[in-house]
DNA sequence: TTGGTTGTACGAAAGTCTTAGTATTAAATG
DNA sequence: CATTTAATACTAAGACTTTCGTACAACCAA
């Protein structure tokens, strides 16, 4: 017997358009597929498709105005990042996030100020936790 | 007309058998399926077609002793992870990979020792940069 | 030699993902 | 009111993924 396996990731596309939602807080059919990249050449019945499986897998809620509906992300940007960075460290990188950092600071051409930025950030995070 | 798509990403599953042909260097099918994790339950001839699958894509070559294959990675573990954040970056982190090296170090709970890694990691690449 | 073991090759079933067409309904406009 | 416009609902095709069974070849032991 098969699981419902209820993946609790988005799928490539669903990204795409979860994407836009983020980004706008709320929209129509109509809104996102107006914000898709420029050579995106995408139905519109497609893109209805697309947020109402969104919607049976709960990655969004809609609200039904006159005879349109408009869709809310039902999960924050910054918590899906965790997720997905969480569940990326368990599988590429033997479960410890400071592998990915190394990987990141190593490869990445970061600006040196980025690199400060997050040193900054590392140093809050280490006397907070020194209280 | 549908393109090749050849995605050069690693399904579910292919990440699971390149993870273990990454760790012993280069097996057979059988030296892979017996590393899998304990409750996998995978019957030989589906990984025998999941390392075909995988040479198929490129992703292992493999070289014949006898009458068995010896499947050996194409691709470093390195290098797919390198691709791999950088492809999350640009989908999930506005492309700023300070972004998700921000957001791993407010959320996940890295000990204190792994915060303290990173940070000597950044001091590092900082001065290298000073030179 | 003959049968059991171990391996590869191929095919297929079931599930998911992506896309879009058709049908229907509701709104707007003249 | 009649017709065009815009939205949703449903269905389905085609690709990819995951899994395994069957067929066949090679090897080894009694």
């Amino acid at each position: 017997m098969r699981q419902k396996k209820k993946s609790e990731f988005l799928t490539e596309v669903e990204l795409e358009f979860m994407t836009e939602l983020w980004a706008i807080g709320q929209g129509t059919v109509r809104d996102v597929l107006d914000r898709l990249a420029p050579g995106r050449d995408l139905a519109y019945t497609s893109a209805a498709t697309i947020l109402r499986i969104m919607e049976q897998k709960e990655f969004v809620t809609s609200e039904k105005q006159g005879k349109t509906f408009i869709y809310h992300p039902a999960l924050a940007k910054d918590a899906y990042q965790s997720k997905t960075l969480n569940d990326l460290s368990n599988k590429l990188f033997d479960g410890t996030p400071a592998n990915m950092v190394a990987r990141l600071v190593n490869d990445q051409d970061m600006s040196e100020q980025a690199l400060e930025e997050i040193r900054a950030l590392l140093d809050r995070r280490l006397t907070e936790n020194d209280s």
